[in-house]
DNA sequence: CCTACCGATCGGTAGG
DNA sequence: CCTACCGATCGGTAGG
């Protein structure tokens, strides 16, 4: 019983934090920021959480589980470049809708990770990157992608699909999903 | 002769403002980080400038002065919606590359401008993006560009090409113009 | 351009 | 979960 409570304010505590990194940034979010925002003195808090950096890691290394669990299921199912990609935008999509608060603190907040926490962000994230990039490249050795440097069309597309999140509010996923699917797919393919 | 070292000075304060910010972020630069970076006491900041939020929205009135300035030519030049966005991708790749750190703060910080500012600057952004928008709606119109959503693909392309920046340190700016106008131009295309 | 200093706010703790 | 409080650091000023 007990437990359940603990749980449950540590999530809207955990849940406010996200908003209220993702409305004002990390360092510019106070303590007492949040204290008021979840209803409770500041002292109060950490009852529940260790520190503000706790808040933000936690936040970040679940997102980064999120993605790197995404990547290990794609990696491991059927299909080809063109396929995998495909299932990498659903992925950033997904997330995106379903946690649009804590996709944004992991995407905008992370350099502001503690050590050693930051190291391991860093460490997660270039083998998430790794992957993601050799896909792009067996795409181009197959020949059904076209592009000169694999480093740099990674970037550009991750770029389109690492903010999709600016869409959430205004767009169904349905709809963005198929725009950002047509939109690298013919991006990446030959003329 | 004393007006010429006020102006280097307060250069060269701006400058690693840009380049604190670009690196920290706004909220979590101190005055004292950038005193340090400048060789001076913090005091002594403040012969030059006004305010640590004076720095930022220099910073980022230049940079959206340089945006908009761009975009009148371009709106005021010949061409169809293609060489139009054509244009803006090279406008975009060519502040990304002569003012990186400047960019960078413009698009990462500006959300902690004081106010009057910040209104200014919501203003201007929109003055742009309908700008943008505008091109990219000619161009479905005149049937050049293919998509479902006017503001929907506007948001996708900007991503594209706001955050080419990311890049600046590794390619050169052919490179990435090519790569990126290629991609661009494919995304918006019939497939 | 520096020394010395200010009130405000920060993240966090003691103790109950 | 709150009252009371801490040292550190913040942006900025006075005065020379």
């Amino acid at each position: 019983m007990n437990e359940t409570i603990e749980l449950t304010r540590k999530e809207e505590i955990l849940r406010s934090a996200a908003a209220l990194f993702t409305e004002k940034g990390y360092p510019a979010t106070s303590m007492r920021n949040l204290a008021s925002h979840v209803g409770l003195e500041v002292s109060s808090i950490y009852s529940h959480i260790k520190s503000k950096e706790a808040l933000l890691t936690e936040l970040c290394m679940d997102c980064a589980g999120k993605f790197l669990q995404g990547m290990k299921e794609i990696q491991q199912e059927q299909g080809g470049p063109a396929v995998k990609l495909d299932k990498l935008i659903t992925l950033h999509i997904d997330i995106a809708y379903e946690y649009p608060a804590s996709v944004t603190v992991f995407n905008k907040e992370w350099r502001h990770l503690p050590q050693p926490a930051l190291e391991t962000f860093v460490a997660y994230r270039k083998q998430y990157e790794d992957a993601f990039k050799e896909i792009l490249q067996q795409g181009k050795q197959v020949g059904v992608f076209s592009f000169e440097d694999t480093d740099m069309m990674f970037r550009i597309v991750l770029q389109t699909v690492k903010f999709s999140y600016f869409s959430v509010r205004k767009f169904s996923k349905n709809q963005l999903a198929a725009e950002v699917r047509k939109y690298v797919m013919s991006g990446l393919s030959w003329n």
